[in-house]
DNA sequence: TAGTGGTCTAGACCACTGT
DNA sequence: CAGTGGTCTAGACCACTAA
């Protein structure tokens, strides 16, 4: 069924007028995607189903094919609308989801602490992961991984309270050049790996525990053993979903705190 | 000065022909928008400065002004560029900067326990805050808050390990109305101010440390005194950056951790 | 092959900005 | 006021999809 195939519709007979939006003055295209969201929302075109073709849309409104593209384009900017070549424009929501961001400007922004920070790797060897180990990396057995283990604290005398904390980095072996003997890191691991082998990360999980350190880790990190700390892991994941390193820090409490914020969208 | 304003460029003399781009077949506008990306890229458009104007770019390239508008309004999706009535189109930014998001469907999604955990207070007082207390809220000392103070627990069976936190709100005086009283919340204390007074969150900041619980917490919470803890404080900001309530969760190490997935955008 | 959305043109008028 | 970007039109051709 087409959905009024024939006859005109006054887009003033449409748009309804809330108080807070003076419709009157509105765009040609914004009263036509206003009218669009309505039939939407109420369920005239349902979620799934091919909205008319543009042509028919121009015809039924009285206006040009171009101001229904462009009403249909800000729909779709709202994730109501699909559109795909050869077939039709899909509706692809019942309203807009108000949905709440966390933006980064980079990946750094995912460590919490001054970007000069330097990561000073005391080990690093390449490992064949087993059983657990290989589960947790998503691969199988056998496969071979570089593992680097260091503490990553501030320069100079900013340093002087302690490192920021001690991590455990696991690399494909893939990748393992970027890191293959002990050395300080003044970039990030994944960065490097980016860099070098034109990998780009597209995706990061990160997982934060509560945890109380052990007197090893006390040592290194000079806290009291039994003192509280964050332990925070990071998989970077490249295209396919491909782990390409796995991050492991261990942030003695007191130092350190993780903090993030939301926005609504627009 | 005007950037090249007379002659002619013909498009093929300025797409950089990339191996993975096939620019023979690209559509006109993403050749123009290329061509400016290029020029922005390399300088030639500082950031700051303002675009030839759409009539110039369009006899520039010989195309029409709809083709360089949508070339243009293609870079302004890419943060590129920004256009202002009656001005002009300004430069933003030097390349695409690539970010990721932390997409949330709502902000239920910042709790991470099922959306049954019921909040069941034990205590709810109004309180004049002070000092510290009313520099954590943001307020002048003597403005009236509502504290709630309670465990989170799930219902039936799956509550039998023990609460899931130890949860301290508290509410601005105006709002106080949702809980004035102890009794069991089966939805986010946020959630019914949005509704209730038709206040709506814009802005959540978020803080994770860890701790370890002392003797009181830990008779609450059900596990040994000092073992590891999350603690989660969150505040919920309305229009106009106005902290509307903020809670305080401890959340035991060994039942919880905070998990986040970031993704490259696009 | 018929019909879709994607692109493109050459015009035109408007609201807004800065002088 | 002159000039800008924002909107709108009535055409046209194309690449793609499904029958």
């Amino acid at each position: 069924m087409r959905w009024r195939s024939c006859g005109q519709t006054r887009l003033s007979d449409c748009v309804t007028g809330g108080p807070m939006t003076s419709n009157g003055s509105a765009s040609l295209y914004l009263q036509v995607a206003r009218t669009l969201q309505d039939r939407i929302a109420t369920g005239a075109h349902p979620i799934g189903s091919l909205l008319p073709t543009e042509h028919m849309l121009a015809e039924e409104f009285g206006v040009s094919r171009q101001t229904v593209r462009q009403a249909i384009g800000h729909l779709r900017g709202m994730k109501l609308l699909s559109a795909r070549k050869g077939v039709g424009t899909r509706v692809e929501a019942n309203r807009p989801q108000t949905s709440y961001y966390h933006t980064l400007q980079s990946l750094q922004d995912l460590f919490q602490f001054a970007s000069d920070a330097q990561y000073r790797v005391t080990s690093a060897e390449m490992v064949s992961v087993t059983g657990k180990e290989a589960e947790e990396l998503g691969c199988r057995p056998g496969r071979r991984w570089l593992r680097l283990v260091g503490l990553r604290e501030l320069p100079g005398p900013l340093g002087a309270d302690g490192p920021l904390c001690l991590t455990t980095v696991m690399i494909d072996g893939r990748y393992a050049d970027v890191a293959a003997t002990p050395r300080v890191h003044t970039r990030a691991i994944f960065a490097q790996i980016e860099d070098r082998f034109g990998v780009s990360i597209t995706e990061v999980h990160q997982d934060i525990e509560a945890t109380v350190v052990t007197a090893e880790q006390a040592a290194l990190l000079r806290v009291e053993p039994g003192s509280p700390a964050l332990l925070i892991t990071r998989r970077y994941f490249g295209s396919g979903r491909t782990l390409v390193d796995l991050s492991r820090n261990l942030h003695p409490g007191g130092r350190f705190r993780y903090a993030m914020t939301v926005r609504r969208e627009e």
